[in-house]
DNA sequence: CTGAAAGCGCTTACAG
DNA sequence: CTGAAAGCGCTTACAG
C-alpha cells in the first residue's frame, strides 16, 4: 500500500492555531487565590470533613476560576503506590494478545487502574525493556506475554513487590503466577486428544500435522500430538509429522492439524478443494465463511486477560503462597 | 465457553511463595552506603561529568549492592514532562483500533515514550474518563478514537498544553490534528466510488447498499453511495438503499456494497452461493480463503497510528499552526 | 475548623 | 570535583 499521505491545513472554520499552553495551576495557586492555606484546598478536593461550607465554596471557586486539575503523579508519588498495571503483549495485530488485554482492561477499569502497554513482536530484548520501563515508573503490577528466553530480569522486580503474571505461554520463571490456555502446559494435551478424537470420531486414521518449523515447542506440539493419536488409537506414520504446506498435498492423509491459525490458513491454500479435513489450534473471525468448513481447537482469550487481572489484583491485596498456575478450557468448534 | 477455570498451586520446584517485598532503596540510601552526597548519585546515575573514577566506582557499587533503580516517575515530576502518550481506542479486539496502535507505539518506542491505554467500546462517558485520567497523570499527547458526541472537555487540556490527534472517525472538535482514512471525510468519497466503479466495470448495473441501521454516519455514507453511483452513470433504486441482511435475498440487485466487515459478513451469510457479489469496506485476516471471494476496500491502519504519532511529537516539539487534516488513502482488494 | 512543617524521590541552581 | 539547599505538586503527621 502507497504510504503517500494527504496533510490540508486548518478547515476554514476553526478558531486559530494550536499552541502548546503555558503553566498549569497547582494547589498552591488554588490556595493563594482561595486565601487559604495549601492543606485546606487539599482537604476540599479530597472531600475531608471539617471544613466550613464557606471555605469550600471559596476553595472550590478558586479551583474553578484557574481551572485546576490534581496532579495525580504527584499524588501518587506521595502516597507510594501508582494506581498502575502493565501489559507487555507479542503483537496488537495478533487476536489473542488483544483479546487479552480486553478482559485485563475490564478488571483494571473496575479496580480504578489505568494501564501502561507494549508489545515485543516476540523480541526478547524489547521485552526486558518494556517491562523495566515500566517497573522504573513504578507499577504496580505487570502482565506480560513472555517471549523466548529467561525473565531472570524481573527476579529484582517482584523481589521489591512488582506483582507479575505471565499468560499464553508458560515462562522459564517459576516465581510468577501463570494464566495459560490448557494447550501449552507441558503435562496437559487437552487440546490435541480434542481434535485428534474428534477426527478418529469422523472415521480418520491418517492425520498429519503441520506444525512449526523447528524450535523447543515444535518439540512439545509433536509429542503432543503422538500422545493424543496413541490416545486415539490410531498409528502415526513418521513422515505426516514432517509436513509443511507445500508437502501436504502429495501424502495420503485426508485430515491434517494445524499448530496455529497461520498453519490452518497455509493447509487451505495448498490444499484447495481436495477434501482434506483441516483442523488447528485457534479460531478467528468470519473462520465460519470458509468453505470448506473448518474444525478449530479454542479458548477464550478474554478470560486469559481478566484471570491474569484478578490473580494480580489479589497479590497487590497481600496474597501470600506459592506461584498459581491457572489453565483455561479450551473447546472444540466445529464446523 | 465455559467460565470455569482450573487452579494449581505451585509446581513443586519453585523456591518458595510470592510475597510483596518492601521499600526499594532510594539515592539517598546510595548516597548513605557511598558515603558521599545526594548530589553526587545524581550526577553518577545521569553520567554527568565531573565525578572522579573512584567516586564513581563507589557509588556504582552502592547501587548494585543495594539493587538500587531510579524511580522515573519522580525524575518526571521534577522535570515537568511525563515522557508519556495516551492511546483511546474503540476496542482492542477490533483490529484496525489494533492496528493503529501498532503504528503508535513504532514511533513511540523510537523516541523513548511510553503508553497509557484504553478502550471505550464507542461509550463517550468511558472516553471521557480514560482521557481526564490520562491528563490528570500528566500524559504530554492523546491520540483518541472519538465516540459519538463532542470532545469539549479536552479543551481545558489542550489548552494546558496535551498534544492532541484524532483517528479514525472525525471528531466534533475542530482544534486538534485528525488522521483519517479517505473514506469517512464528508467532501471526500473515494472508498465508495472506487468500490462502485469497479463493480460498475465488472457490468453490474443493480447495486445495493448494506449500510448501518440509521444514525448520523449512515447518511454520510448514503449520500456517498448515490454519489458514487451518479459518478458511474448509474441510477439507484430507493429501495436498495434501505437493505438489511434478511430483505438482501428478496431483491433484484446483482451486487451489494457494505458498510463494514460485519456487513461483509451478515452479506454472504445471508447470500451463501447466490451468485451476488459482495463487496464492502475492511480487509480482514483469512479474507482471500472465502467463497465465493469478496473484494474490500481498504486503507493502512499502522501508516494512521504513525501518522498520528508523527504529528504529536511535532506539535510537543513546538509546532504551531492551524489544525492539520491527514487523510491515509484507501485502496481496492480485488479478489 | 485551619494551618505550618516535613517529606515522597528525584533535579535544578548555586556555592565552595 | 563535591555538596547543602530549595523545589516539582502533592500528602502525612502534628499543632493550634
Amino acid at each position: 500500500m502507497s504510504n503517500q499521505v494527504t496533510t490540508v491545513n486548518g478547515s476554514g472554520r476553526v478558531s486559530g492555531d494550536i499552541s502548546r499552553g503555558g503553566g498549569r495551576p497547582t494547589m498552591k495557586d488554588v490556595a493563594t487565590r482561595a486565601g487559604v492555606a495549601l492543606k485546606t484546598v487539599s482537604r476540599v478536593v479530597n472531600r475531608e470533613p471539617g471544613v466550613t461550607p464557606e471555605t469550600t465554596q471559596r476553595v472550590l471557586g478558586a479551583i474553578e476560576d484557574l481551572g485546576f486539575r490534581r496532579n495525580e503523579s504527584a499524588r501518587l508519588l506521595r502516597t507510594g503506590h501508582t494506581a498502575t498495571l502493565g501489559y507487555i503483549a507479542d503483537s496488537w495485530t495478533d487476536p489473542d494478545h488483544a483479546a487479552v488485554y480486553r478482559g485485563l482492561e475490564n478488571v483494571a477499569r473496575e479496580h480504578g487502574y489505568l494501564l501502561y502497554s507494549g508489545s515485543t513482536d516476540r523480541d526478547r530484548g524489547r521485552e526486558e525493556r518494556l517491562a523495566l520501563a515500566m517497573c522504573a515508573r513504578r507499577v504496580d503490577g505487570l502482565v506480560i506475554s513472555p517471549s523466548q528466553g529467561a525473565q531472570d530480569y524481573l527476579i529484582p522486580e517482584i523481589e521489591a513487590g512488582v506483582a507479575t503474571v505471565f499468560v499464553l505461554r508458560p515462562p522459564e520463571l517459576e516465581r510468577a503466577d501463570t494464566v495459560l490456555p490448557d494447550i501449552v502446559l507441558p503435562d496437559q494435551r487437552a487440546g490435541a486428544r480434542l481434535a485428534i478424537a474428534h477426527l478418529a470420531r469422523l472415521g480418520h486414521r491418517k492425520i498429519g500435522l503441520l506444525g512449526e518449523p523447528a524450535g523447543p515447542r515444535s518439540g512439545a506440539l509433536r509429542s503432543g500430538y503422538a500422545e493424543a493419536m496413541a490416545a486415539a488409537g490410531l498409528t502415526s506414520d513418521p513422515a505426516w509429522l514432517a509436513l509443511d504446506a507445500a508437502a501436504l498435498a502429495g501424502t495420503s492423509v485426508t485430515a491434517v492439524f494445524c499448530a496455529n491459525r497461520e498453519r490452518i490458513a497455509s493447509a487451505l491454500r495448498a490444499l484447495g478443494p481436495r477434501g482434506v479435513t483441516v483442523i488447528g489450534f485457534g479460531d478467528f473471525k468470519f473462520a465460519d465463511l470458509i468453505t470448506p468448513p473448518v474444525t478449530v481447537v479454542s479458548y477464550d482469550p478474554v478470560l486469559i486477560g481478566s484471570t491474569a487481572g484478578e490473580l494480580l489484583l489479589r497479590r497487590l491485596a497481600g496474597e501470600q503462597g506459592p506461584p498459581r498456575q491457572v489453565r483455561v478450557p479450551v473447546r472444540l468448534v466445529v464446523r
